[in-house]
RNA sequence: GCCGGGAUGCCCGAGCGGCCAAAGGGAGCAGACUGUAAAUCUGCCGGCAAUGCCUUCGGAGGUUCGAAUCCUUCUCCCGGCACCA
């Protein structure tokens, strides 16, 4: 196979680890479409960037004619991976996972292709383990192995609690690796030791071993932590345009390189040429992270989409203007209308005294002329748009 | 089961009878600066049309002129020890 060397050049862009290293080219040179593993706890409504990014290396693979299987956690969603976490999580109930489920995989199928491609949920086999099935399984592990996990060996020693049932998360997730014979699995970064569970399980229920690919964690947009969604810094795969392209443009420059790499298409070179301009000082950040605001939008949103994305941010951030789209209110009868009501009623501040902090720290304008009082002629007002800070806004009518 | 420790605002965390809407930090918001960002500086950060008033310190009672602070009780969490057909 004369593609061979593209084909793993591919594969292994932007790879955190592969294990066995060694394996994949073996088996890509024998010509076998892979079985590709990769599992989603349907916890949280939202596709992000960062899951975006494992979900587009599953993608390359099947461009490469192998099978995305894709697994479904119905029920391991209600166990809760411990993974990284220094405490016990909240477990979901069914409904929130069944819903979950359903808004994520609707999401997925704008990253993934029709073809080929699997989708499993594993509630399928693990619901239907009894006793004797658990003991089997759980004998096949010991509580040496378990606790050589980090997070779990933390807690451990730290004398906090580690609940069984947090266990047995790495062994059901294995588990899914045996009933849907995977040749390998991806995840992100924090998830290699779990895929090696699964290598290790296959292993003992007479399997050929799986391999694990894992992929760096995205950082979010406050450039410190890994983009999740409990920490609101991420970008979801379905945000607006020009939402997203705006969240692009405010993650610190540090971070570009690694969202090129992550986040876009650009190859690899350019992105090299990019970043080297960049420390040369040859070319403007600023530049540089629309092109990557660009990069992002058209994948999510097609290439006519990212020149509109650009423009609407440029109208509101740049040029300190106001955005097409804004949503009317009416204003009440009163005259003079007094703002903090107003404000708080549209929700654009939580509460009156909200609204009136922002008046005094000057946050509030009316067609961009800042307001000095709380208190307004209604004439003065009918007609225009009200904005408090940077990026909310709200026209008045009468 | 026994012994001990704990529950404070979005989060962490001080307070231990009045000076407490509650220190400090983080997050967040706003303003300045900028490249839009980061960094930095400044301000805000329970509610109320407001020099005051109202609701907050796990729940419910109580003591007191006065309670986040003291007492009783309940709920929940944590640690240690014991026990384990």
């Amino acid at each position: 196979m004369a593609d061979d060397g593209r084909q793993l050049t591919d594969l292994m862009r932007g790879v955190d680890t592969l294990a066995p290293e060694s394996e994949l080219a073996d088996r890509l040179a024998a010509g076998d479409p892979l079985r590709v593993k990769l599992g989603l706890d349907p916890t949280a409504p939202n596709v992000t960037l960062g899951w975006a990014v494992v979900l587009r290396k599953l993608r390359q693979f099947q461009e490469w004619g192998h099978t995305a299987v894709l697994i479904v956690g119905d029920f391991t969603a209600q166990v809760g991976d411990p993974s990284g976490k220094s405490e016990t999580r909240r477990r979901l109930s069914e409904d929130e996972v069944r819903g979950y489920a359903e808004a994520v995989l609707a999401e997925f199928e704008k990253v993934l292709l029709p073809e080929p491609l699997e989708v499993r949920y594993n509630s399928e086999w693990l619901a239907d383990l009894d006793m004797a099935d658990v003991l089997e399984l759980t004998s096949k592990v010991t509580v040496a192995q378990m606790l050589e996990r980090d997070d779990f060996r933390k807690r451990f020693t730290d004398q906090r609690p580690i609940s069984v049932m947090e266990f047995m998360y790495p062994l059901l997730q294995g588990y899914d690796s045996v009933a849907v014979k995977a040749d390998i699995e991806l995840g992100g970064a924090d998830q290699l030791w779990n895929l090696m569970m699964g290598r290790v399980l296959q292993e003992r229920y007479g399997l050929r071993p799986q391999m694990a690919l894992t992929m760096p964690l995205l950082i979010g947009t406050d450039g410190e932590q890994k983009m999740s969604q409990s920490l609101d810094n991420y970008i979801g795969v379905s945000d607006e345009p020009a939402d997203m392209f705006g969240k692009v443009m405010s993650i610190p420059d540090h971070l570009m390189g690694q969202w090129f790499e992550l986040a876009t298409g650009v190859p690899t070179e350019e992105i090299e040429a990019l970043m080297a301009a960049l420390d040369a000082g040859t070319a403007h950040p600023g530049e540089t992270k629309r092109r990557l605001g660009r990069e992002i939008v058209k994948l999510y949103h097609g290439l006519e989409a990212a020149p509109a994305a650009e423009a609407a941010f440029d109208q509101v951030f740049r040029q300190g203007g106001v955005p097409d789209d804004v949503a009317s209110i009416h204003l009440p009868a009163d005259d003079p209308v007094w703002l903090p009501a107003v404000m708080a009623d549209a929700g654009l501040v939580s509460s009156n005294s909200e609204g009136r902090r922002m008046v005094s720290q000057g946050a509030v304008k009316v067609d961009g002329v800042r307001l000095e009082d709380e208190t307004c002629a209604r004439s003065d007002l009918v007609g225009r748009v009200l904005q408090v800070g940077k990026r909310r806004f709200v026209r008045l009518d009468g």
